[in-house]
DNA sequence: TGCTTATCTGATCGTTGTCAAGATTGGCTT
DNA sequence: AAGCCAATCTTGACAACGATCAGATAAGCA
C-alpha cells in the first residue's frame, strides 16, 4: 500500500534507469505476487513515474523480455553449478533436469515470464541454444552416448528432454501428487523418478518402427 | 469494435444466462484472441451488461473454471475418438499423447485456460482422474504391461506421461523446431518421434538404481 | 553562453475487474 | 386473483491498468 521506495531524493535523470527497472521487476517477481507483474508497479518500485519506462522499453512485453533474458542466464548458471560436482556418466542428464525443475520451483514467477516470452516469440532466445541450458543438455546427451555427428538426432533428443523437463516443472506442484512424493521420500526423489524414466531413451535409442 | 450481438430483443431475464456465458466464452476463446479473455467481452458477446455475470460466477476465475471443465470433457472425448480405431498394443499410449497435443494445438486458448486453472487449484479436477484423460492414460499403461496392482507405479507412470505430453504440447509450436519437423516429414511424425521416445519407459521399467 | 537531445513528469484515454444501488420479473403465498 | 419475495439484470461508479502526448528538466556540446 505504501510506496516501496519513499522518495530518496534522486537526480532528475536517473543514470541507468533501464537497469534499475529490470532489477525492480526482478524484485517484484521474486516477492511471490503471481507473475502478472504490472508495469506501473515496476515504475513505482523504481521510484519513477508510470510513463518513464517507455523511454527504455517499447512496451510492457519488452520489459518482460529483458527479465526473461536475465532468467535464462540465471538458470544456466544454476544448472552449471548443480552439474559441476556430478561424476561423468548417465545421470548428468537427470541432474540437469532436476536443476531445471528446481529453478522453476524456486522462481515460479520468473520461470513463467521466461516461458511465456519464448512462447510469444515462438522460439527460444538463440543465446540459449549457443551457451545456455540447451547447450548443456546437448553436451550431456553426447556424453551419454548419442552420435555427435547426427545433428537431427541430437536436436530431437534435446527437444524431447526439454519438453519433459518443462512438463515436469509445470506440473510437479500439483497437490494431487503429494501422496506419491511422500511415498518416494520427498520431492527430489519424485523428480528423479520422473526424469530418469523420461530420459530412458538415451540408453535405448533404437526402437522398432511403429 | 461493433457489438458482436446486436440487441436481438431479449426478455429481461435471460433464462439460462450461465450457460449462455459459458458458450460466449468458448466462442471468444475459439476466435484466436490470446486466451486473455475479458469478462466484459464475454458479457458483451452474450448481449448482457458487464455486471450480469456476477450473479452466476463469483468472479472471473470461476467463469474460466467452467470453461476449463468443458475443455477437459472435450479433450477426453477427442482422445477416446482418436484411440478407438487403433489396435491394442504398445502404441496406444503414443496415440493418446498425439491426441492430447493435437487438441492443445487446435484449441490453444482453451488449453491454456484449462491448464492455468489446474495450476491455480494446484490439482486437476477429480472428474479428470476418474473418467477423463488421466484414466485413459492409466488404462493404456496397464494394457502396455504395467502391474495393475502397483498403485504407486501406475501413478508415477501416468504422471510421467502426462508431464511429457504437456511439455510437448506447450513447446511443439516453437518455430525453431521447423527444420526438425520438416526433416521428419511433418508435425505428426515429429510428435510421434518425441512421444515414443518419452514413453519408452513403459517397455523398460526396471532401471539400475542411481 | 546558448542550442540540441535524451530523459522524466503530468495529464489523459480507453479498458479492465468488481461492487453497490436500483429496475424488472417469475413464482409462491394467501 | 392480488401481493409480495427473491432472483435476476442494468446503471453507474471506482480504482488500477497499458499506452500516449505535450511539456518540463537537465546533461552534453557548440
Amino acid at each position: 500500500m505504501k510506496p516501496a521506495r519513499v522518495a530518496e531524493p534522486r537526480p532528475y535523470h536517473h543514470g541507468d534507469l533501464r537497469r534499475a527497472l529490470v532489477e525492480a521487476g526482478r524484485r517484484l517477481l521474486e516477492a511471490e505476487s503471481g507473475s502478472d507483474i504490472s508495469l506501473r508497479a515496476v515504475a513505482r518500485e523504481a521510484g519513477v513515474s508510470p510513463a518513464a519506462p517507455y523511454h527504455h522499453f517499447r512496451d510492457k512485453s519488452e520489459l518482460l523480455d529483458a527479465l526473461a533474458m536475465e532468467g535464462w542466464d540465471q538458470l544456466a548458471d544454476q544448472m552449471r553449478a548443480d552439474l559441476a560436482p556430478t561424476e561423468p556418466g548417465q545421470d548428468r542428464l537427470v541432474a540437469l533436469g532436476i536443476a531445471y525443475v528446481r529453478f522453476s520451483r524456486e522462481n515460479p514467477a520468473i520461470y513463467r515470464v521466461m516461458f511465456d516470452c519464448s512462447q510469444n516469440h515462438e522460439a527460444m532466445p538463440s543465446k540459449l541454444r549457443e551457451e545456455g541450458a540447451y547447450r548443456l543438455v546437448r553436451d550431456a546427451l553426447i556424453e551419454s552416448g548419442l552420435d555427435p555427428s547426427d545433428e537431427m538426432g541430437l536436436e530431437l533428443a534435446s527437444t524431447a528432454v526439454w519438453c519433459a523437463a518443462h512438463g515436469v516443472a509445470e506440473m510437479v506442484g500439483f497437490r494431487e501428487f503429494s501422496p506419491l512424493k511422500a511415498h518416494l521420500g520427498g520431492e527430489e526423489a519424485f523428480l528423479r523418478a520422473l526424469l530418469s524414466r523420461l530420459t530412458l531413451f538415451t540408453a535405448e535409442r533404437e526402437r522398432p518402427a511403429g
